[in-house]
RNA sequence: GGUAUCAUAGCUCAGUUGGUAGAGCAAAGGACUGAAAAUCCUUGUGUCGCUGGUUCGAUUCCAGCUGAUACCA
């Protein structure tokens, strides 16, 4: 790859407006967009993930949209090789790339890299899921501390989707987790700039609120309806979808799965705000504003 | 109009035998390496409705006022 490539982040909660500001960005520099929204990428899945309009689609090229199936395991580390390879093809022909989403890990994918970790095996996770359910978490803390030791000292134990991970690993490859890790960032071929897009809290809050009531408008409960069938799936574990598989259930009505949905999306905006304040190499900007280069 | 009950955190409420108070939810902050829209952790000062009285001391007892609810007219 040529020096002087730049690769255009543009990151920020939920509803905040980034899906237009990357297609008048892409507009302006006349580029094309990586979507790094870890539920946009299934096609089966629309209203309830805020995906561009085949409207804005139109608008400028995009990657990562509708690119996968809901029955597809598409992980991080997919993203990572998969999102390099379509960078360096617009490279080929651009010397900027923008890239935009709200899943912080993918973004870190991408712009520093992943320590080359094995992806985690279908039967090994059930196995361990299961034993999980059977004996609590104090079961795979015991398990953890016995493999790996050094990343039992430093892993949150109260977290079971962090042990679980940790001791896949070990299982699937006789190696601890923690002899994977080296958490260095790896240097790309390219550069990354960041741009953050915020908005007052209370102004995103209401654009979070509003935009829920759209989806439902625009026929969220059908959606949902249809994707019922594959709730067990990953991908259907999302704000959205679960709140309405619920009312389906007969566990609520529909006024408080749309009330939860809302809230649960507020929620998911501050720990989008958690990971992004955390890299230093954001450079906020008021959302209300075009961007700013 | 009368009687009774209630008035404490953003909400629902608990409590203080009188020494200025605590739960759930909401909310805020944080963590994060192939489940990440996932998963997990931490955080509770509020004129205890208002004005007086009793008391060393009142959110707690008493009176009045205001508001809410229920019942009676």
């Amino acid at each position: 790859m040529q020096p002087g490539k730049t690769l255009i982040v543009i990151a920020g909660p939920t509803a905040v407006g980034k899906t237009a500001a990357a297609i008048q960005l892409a507009k302006q520099l006349n580029t094309e967009i990586i979507s790094a929204d870890s539920r946009q990428f299934y096609r089966e899945m629309s209203i309830g993930t805020a995906k561009p309009t085949r409207e804005e689609l139109s608008q400028a090229k995009h990657h990562f949209i509708d690119s996968h199936s809901i029955t597809e395991n598409f992980s991080v580390g997919d993203f990572e090789k998969a999102g390099l390879a379509v960078l360096e093809d617009i490279f080929k022909r651009h010397d900027t790339a923008i890239m935009v989403g709200g899943s912080g890990l993918y973004i870190d994918a991408i712009c520093k890299g992943f320590d080359n970790l094995p992806s985690s095996p279908p039967e090994i996770r059930a196995a361990l899921n299961n034993g999980f359910e059977q004996n609590g978490i104090a079961w795979l803390q015991k398990k953890l501390k016995a493999c790996d030791p050094a990343y039992y000292q430093q892993v949150d134990l109260n977290n079971p989707q962090r042990l679980i991970r940790a001791l896949e690993v070990f299982e699937s490859t006789g190696k601890p987790f923690s002899s994977f890790r080296k958490a260095e960032a790896i240097k790309r071929a390219f550069d990354c700039v960041k741009i953050g897009l915020n908005l007052p809290r209370q102004v995103l809050y209401e654009r979070i609120n509003k935009r829920v009531d759209d989806m439902i408008i625009s026929g969220l409960v059908d959606e949902a309806k249809l994707l019922y069938p594959y709730r067990h799936l990953n991908a259907l574990n999302t704000v959205g979808y679960n709140e309405l598989f619920d009312y389906f259930d007969g566990k609520t009505d529909l006024d408080t799965a749309i009330s939860m949905i809302k809230q649960n999306t507020r929620r998911f905006a501050k720990r989008q705000l958690t990971w992004f304040r955390k890299d230093t190499s954001v450079q906020w900007q008021d959302a209300a504003h075009a961007i700013r280069l």
